[in-house]
DNA sequence: ATACTCATGTAAGCTGTTACATGATTCT
DNA sequence: AGAATCATGTAACAGCTTACATGAGTAT
């Protein structure tokens, strides 16, 4: 039985640490997210099928009198994880990017209309910039594989952001 | 009513002149799939949805026996396509990248194993850069938003290449 | 008191992929 | 004759988002 795609996350996350939804969810948001984003709405149910398949083990754990259960992987569950991380299948690649969309329709634009286009599409990048500045610390701090992909996240989006500032000055 | 993620496509390809679910499919394959995919599943539906709701229009033009109906605009589809492109609000911007999410989780692999990911990664780019060069020329003859879009793809990948070049001999 | 954070979950709906099915025409 | 291309579609399934619902603890 493959791995769905967000079950490899939280097989990866718990290996990691992280033991509840709820903490999964909070590393996801500032660190895979821009590559690899997930809400409640998928992490939970997963968990309980992981669970279900034996990849993961929950146990009651709360904090006081709130709720919490806390995973930690099984046998299986690692070595399917090992299986995904090692694994040499093509691995998915897909983007979506309604900007790149538009600006290839935008023959019947005017040149004002593509500069502002252009200027939110480099406004966006570099959203993305200031939010990976605010956790580069502590990914330095850690290095290894969350430093690399914070370097490439800085990296790629700053690209983008030179390439936008290019095109608006040919076209200002 | 908003237009589905798939309508603009459609709307915007019409418009450019692409009159059949074929021949659009076939022009997304070549132009925009690279940062927005479409499939005959969902392009089929689409366009008659797009006709109910008065949008396009349709009209059977068989090819000899071969079945074949061709779209155009109407009025209100025009209108619509017009007020997506000129609309303010945040384009989507989404990306699932599998080998990213990897290496975010790969310090449990060997130095070996991170270059092997790593080269992965630069093949699948080099690839899209490859299949981008095919069509290199008809878009810089085509001009505006199709060659711009073109140029950033190139760009775009070919600074994952050299980023992973950059890795590569870090490791190697 | 009130708002925020911790914490878990469900239900409906949207979007999309994959695999399949069909049939005509054109190229080799 | 057989393969490729033109051309249209459906059905099943996978995956994800959004909104909602609930409740406890903590900080202001």
């Amino acid at each position: 039985m493959p791995l769905s795609p967000t079950a490899r996350v939280l097989l990866a996350m718990i290996h990691n640490g992280r033991r509840t939804g709820y903490e999964i969810k909070q590393l996801v948001d500032v660190s895979t997210r821009f590559f690899w984003a997930a809400s409640y709405g998928q992490i939970y149910p997963e968990l309980k099928r992981l669970e279900d398949a034996g990849l993961i083990e929950g146990e009651d754990s709360p904090s006081g009198g709130r709720r919490r259960r806390v995973y930690s992987l099984t046998d299986a569950g690692d070595a399917a994880l090992d299986e995904w991380l090692h694994s040499d299948d093509e691995p998915t690649y897909e983007m979506r990017d309604e900007g790149l969309l538009k600006l290839f329709f935008s023959s019947d634009l005017g040149d004002a209309e593509r500069l502002a286009l252009i200027r939110r599409i480099r406004a966006r990048h570099q959203s993305v910039i200031d939010r990976l500045r605010t956790v580069e610390e502590g990914a330095a701090a850690v290095g290894g594989g969350p430093h690399m992909t914070l370097q490439f996240g800085l990296g790629h989006h700053g690209w983008v952001v030179e390439w936008c500032k290019r095109q608006e000055e040919e076209l200002g």
